[in-house]
RNA sequence: GGCCACGUGGCGGAGUGGUGACGCAGCGGAUUGCAAAUCCGCGUACUCCGGUUCAAUUCCGGACGUGGCCUCCA
């Protein structure tokens, strides 16, 4: 079977066109990531959850080892300093930020690993690329299309004909919004900030420039070429990152490199809601990854991080998604039919995921399309003499990043708490003396604890048996 | 104010210039001591107004609505 043509939506030309790798030996993909200063919060997830997908479409596409996935950690930030003062007032300033961002990346790992995504290939940090980006700086100085004022060198978005491309803004548009501070430094309202002076009281690096510190967007422009070149295939992030995030990392590097593109591809994830409405603190519904995998802060329990993987791939990547607690409901009952279906699957090395769950995702990541094809899957696996489709279910699932048992409960060796066998037990007396008022009150007994019972009859000696599973 | 997305049945969500995808929920049936699970069956939706067309939910224009960006933000 031939492999199905990747087609992948740019952002750069909001269109949806046929996807060809620059070195089909080597495709590399960029997506920015975490400023490392406080829990991930669900829309963090998106994207992590998003690329994560095109990762493992690429590489089942092109080839495990064909594939560079970069994904940054910026340790270097102001909320960072603030954090830093806030959490260790009475440390050295330094070693304040090593444990805000060294304890907030641990979490941010584990946390992202929770919810089935394979590490990236290179996980840079900010703060381990600081030569490379005042190489960068020097470089734009040297091509002026950068200038130093009030101890500052900013990027001259005039020095750029095409500046605004991605966003589709122009500079007369900014002006026009007119909301910007203009500084008095700035030569153009747009001029944006590539190194900074610190303060003795701030984090910083000596330069050519004064002891100082990185601009906001210059660490995706010096990582993204130290790790996969001047230009790449496939630059990702969230919507909010187009203007002025990405607009300004394509401005640098071009500039500096003096190429015409910084990536092939920009794809941007769209934004997420909580029950309908924007999350924000003040709103007090900012939920965060770990909330969700640990507390009962939705739905009032904690969530298998495959539940909260399946209900944000249910929306495609560039819609909407409104995070609720009854599209969890539907995701875990979702992902509780596959895992059911693909019960007792062969365990296989080399069997391949469903061909139309490819397909589907090839065609701009539509996951929801490929969740039908998997739906069609279960339920072929469920009939009799369904071995092979369990077996390729199971592929599919795990290719996904999703578990096969994270929702069985009683089967396959499930460890069964004793109470509820000795009821079961029991129950089942008392229905063999057909005192079906005791059996009755045993299963509600169990109900109340969210404990499900399920009659069947054994297959081979045609007897009763029950099994269970937990039921919120 | 400028720029950018998006508006499909109770909910989620594909897709298409011409016989209502699919899932969840719901309803009916089989089965069951009763349930659950499972199996079978059931749904005349495409924001509004114009235009193009033999034919539009699908193409074009406008209106309205929602969300995002323009300031740190996934």
């Amino acid at each position: 079977m031939t492999t199905p043509q990747l087609t992948l939506y740019n952002t750069l030309t909001r269109t949806k066109a046929p996807f060809t790798p620059l070195d089909p030996s080597n495709v590399r993909m960029y997506v920015c990531g975490p400023t490392v200063y406080d829990f991930a919060h669900i829309g963090n997830a998106r994207p992590v959850i998003v690329f994560d997908v095109l990762f493992r479409l690429l590489r089942h596409t092109y080839g495990a080892e064909q594939v560079t996935y970069v994904r940054n950690i910026t340790d270097v930030d102001d909320k960072i300093n603030a954090r830093a003062l806030r959490d260790f007032p009475n440390l050295p300033l330094n070693e304040a930020i090593r444990r805000v961002t060294e304890r907030t990346e641990d979490q941010f790992l584990s946390d992202v690993a929770a919810l089935g995504t394979l590490d990236p290939t290179i996980q840079p940090r900010a703060t381990d690329n600081i030569a490379e980006m005042q190489t960068l700086i020097s470089d734009l100085l040297a091509k002026e299309h950068a200038y130093n004022a009030a101890g500052e060198v900013l990027f001259d978005v005039k020095s750029m004909p095409d500046y605004g491309q991605l966003s589709g803004r122009n500079l007369e548009d900014n002006l026009a919004g007119a909301r910007i501070a203009v500084e008095a430094h700035k030569k153009n309202p747009a001029d944006f900030v590539l190194w900074k002076q610190s303060a003795d009281n701030e984090p910083g690096w000596d330069s050519p420039w004064g002891r100082g510190r990185p601009g906001w967007h210059i660490e995706c422009s010096a990582m993204s070429e130290r790790y996969l070149g001047q230009t790449f295939d496939i630059h990702g992030g969230g919507l909010d990152l187009i203007f002025p995030h990405h607009e300004n990392e394509i401005a640098q590097s071009r500039c500096a490199h003096g190429t015409h593109a910084m990536a092939t591809v920009w794809m941007h994830n769209g934004f997420l809601q909580v029950e309908g409405q924007k999350m924000s603190k003040s709103l007090g519904n900012f939920v965060t990854i770990n909330d969700l995998l640990q507390t009962g802060a939705m739905g009032g329990h904690a969530w298998s991080g495959d539940v909260l993987r399946l209900a944000m791939l249910m929306t495609h990547y560039r819609e909407p998604i409104d995070f609720s607690v009854k599209r969890l409901d539907e995701a875990e009952g979702k992902l509780r039919d596959w895992q059911r279906a693909a019960r007792d699957a062969e365990p296989s090395d080399t069997e391949a995921p469903d061909e139309a769950v490819i397909t589907a995702l090839s065609d701009d990541l539509n996951f929801h399309r490929a969740s039908v094809a998997i739906d069609a899957l279960a339920k072929l696996a469920g009939r009799e003499g369904g071995e092979a489709f369990k077996a390729r279910l199971a592929a599919t699932l795990t290719f996904l990043g999703f578990g096969l048992d994270t929702l069985l409960t009683s089967d396959d060796g499930w460890v069964e708490p004793p109470h509820i066998a000795a009821a079961i037990a029991q129950r089942l007396e008392a229905l063999n003396a057909k005192n079906f008022a005791e059996a009755d009150r045993l299963r509600d007994e169990l109900a109340e604890q969210g404990i499900a019972l399920m009659d069947y009859k054994d297959p081979e000696t045609g007897e009763r048996r029950t099994k269970w599973e937990s039921k919120r």
